[in-house]
DNA sequence: CGGTTGTTTGAACTGATTCAATCTGTGTGG
DNA sequence: CCACACAGATTGAATCAGTTCAAACAACCG
C-alpha cells in the first residue's frame, strides 16, 4: 500500500491561497479570510488510499480539481462510498477520528490546512459560520437523496440518478448534454448498493434506451427530460 | 388529513425552557442560554403530517420524548425515512425550504421555537456553535452508516442494524438487553428500504435464530453479542 | 511484449417483491 | 358487554431483479 501523496508545496507566496480557493469555486470574500494560513497542494491518485477509516480529521480539504469520496467499509468487507466532493467542495475537520475514509474518484488536487489554523478563522466570522452552514446542509440534503436513492429505486433509476447528479454537479454544459463519465463501473456500484456486473448491464440498458450514448469514458445524454424522468432526479436538494 | 398538533402552550412562566430542555438530555449549561426565548410545546400524532416536505423550516424542534423521523417521497411515491431524531435530539432550522418532511414515529413531546430567535443566540456564542457542530457531526455519521445499512447489508442484518442502533439510541439498559419497540413493521421497512411483507419474515427469521424474542411490541435482545454480529453493528458511529 | 485494470457476457441461483388473503389486537359506539 | 371497524401482523404462491461465479475481451502502459 502505497500513500498516493505527491507534488506536495509548502505554502509559498507564488500562489496565493485565497487566490487559488477563489479560483477553484470559493466565494472570493469567503476565500479572502484565509489568506494567511498555512496550507498544503497535495495530489491523489484514484483509487489509492489517501486518508484510512478511523485515522483522525484534524485538516481541513478543499477540493481544487477531481473528485474526492468518501468510503465506509461494512464488517463483511463490502465498500460503500457515502459522498462525494466535487470541485470547489471540501471536507471539514472533525474532533474526533472520522469512522470513513477518503480516497480520490479520479486524479484530484486537494488543498489540506490543519484545523487548528482554520477554525479561530471560522469561529470569530458569523460571515464564514454562515457559508459553511449552508454548505454542511447542502451535504446532509444530497445524504438524504442518496439515502431515497439506495432504499427505494431500481438499479436503473440508481445509476441513472448518479449520473445526472455527477453531471449537474460537476457543472455539465447546458447547450452539450454531456460529459466525461469519472467512474469505473465498480466506483458506480459501491455508490449504488450494487455490483460491477449489474451496473454494466445497466449501463447497457440506458444505452440500448436511447437515453445515453457512450464513447470511451464519454457519455452523451441524448434525452435528457427522459432521463430525469427515470431516475427521478428533482435537482432542487443540490440547491 | 388533519395536523396533529395539541397541547400548545404559550411560553409559561410554569415552565422554565432551560429545565425542559436540560430535563430532556441537554446539557443545562447549553439549556441555559435559551431561558428567555420564546417557545411552544406540542404535541404530534405517530404517521400524521405534522411538516410536510418542501414546506419552510424557520424552527428549531427539540425532541422531549418520543420519536421524530424525517422522511422524503420518491417520484413513484415510495416513502423512505432518512433520520431519526430521539429524545433529547432536535432538527436545526434552515435558510432555504426543506425537501423532506417531518412525522412522528410514536406519540412524541417536542419543544419548538422560532430561528430568528434562536440563530442570533448561537452565533453569539462559540460554546454553542461547537456543541451543534458536533452534534451534526454525529447526524452526519449515522447517516453515512444508514447509506451502507441500506446499499450493503441484507435484509436480516439491516433490521438487526436498526434494532441495534434504536436500542442504544433509546438508552436501553445495560442490564435489561430489551426495549419496547417503536417501530410498525411498515416504519422498519420505510427505513430500511423493503417492504413491510419482508420486514416481517426477517422478524421471524430473528426469532427463530434465537437473537430475540417478541411480546407485543417489546423485544427481548436473547444474544446481543450475536445480533451484533449479525447485524455488524459498532457502536463508535454513535460516538 | 506482459502485466494490470476495467468492461462485457452467460448461466444458475437466490433473496426480495408483489398480490392477495387471513388473522389478531384494540378501540368505539350501541 | 357485544358487534363492528380498523390498523397492523402474518402467511402463501408466483414472479423477477440482482447476485454470484466464471470466463473472455479490451485498453492502457512501462
Amino acid at each position: 500500500m502505497q500513500v498516493s501523496r505527491r507534488l506536495k508545496i509548502a505554502n509559498s507566496n507564488s500562489e496565493a491561497l485565497a487566490g487559488i480557493l477563489a479560483e477553484a469555486g470559493m466565494p472570493s470574500h469567503i476565500a479572502a479570510y484565509f489568506k494567511d494560513i498555512p496550507y498544503k497542494v497535495v495530489q491523489a491518485d484514484p483509487r489509492r488510499p489517501f486518508r484510512e477509516p478511523g485515522a483522525y480529521r484534524d485538516e481541513v480539504i478543499f477540493v481544487r480539481s477531481g473528485i474526492l469520496c468518501k468510503y465506509k467499509m461494512d464488517s463483511g468487507g463490502r465498500r460503500q462510498i457515502v459522498a462525494l466532493r466535487f470541485r470547489g467542495e471540501g471536507i471539514l475537520p472533525r474532533e474526533e477520528s472520522a469512522q470513513y475514509g477518503i480516497q480520490a474518484i479520479v486524479k484530484t488536487e486537494l488543498i489540506t490546512a490543519r484545523a487548528e489554523d482554520f477554525t479561530p478563522i471560522l469561529e470569530a466570522q458569523p460571515e464564514l459560520q454562515r457559508y459553511f452552514w449552508r454548505l454542511i446542509q447542502r451535504n446532509e440534503s444530497i445524504s438524504y437523496e442518496w439515502l431515497v436513492n439506495c432504499g427505494r429505486r431500481d438499479s436503473v433509476a440508481r445509476v441513472a440518478h448518479l449520473l445526472c447528479e455527477t453531471a449537474v454537479r460537476s457543472g455539465m454544459d447546458d447547450e452539450q448534454y454531456k460529459m466525461s463519465n469519472p467512474f469505473t463501473q465498480q466506483q458506480v456500484a459501491d455508490i449504488t448498493g450494487q455490483t460491477s456486473v449489474n451496473v454494466n448491464r445497466v449501463f447497457a440498458d440506458l444505452e440500448r434506451q436511447g437515453l445515453i450514448e457512450r464513447k470511451g469514458r464519454e457519455i452523451l445524454f441524448q434525452d435528457w427530460p427522459e432521463m430525469r424522468r427515470v431516475a427521478s432526479f428533482q435537482p432542487d436538494y443540490l440547491e
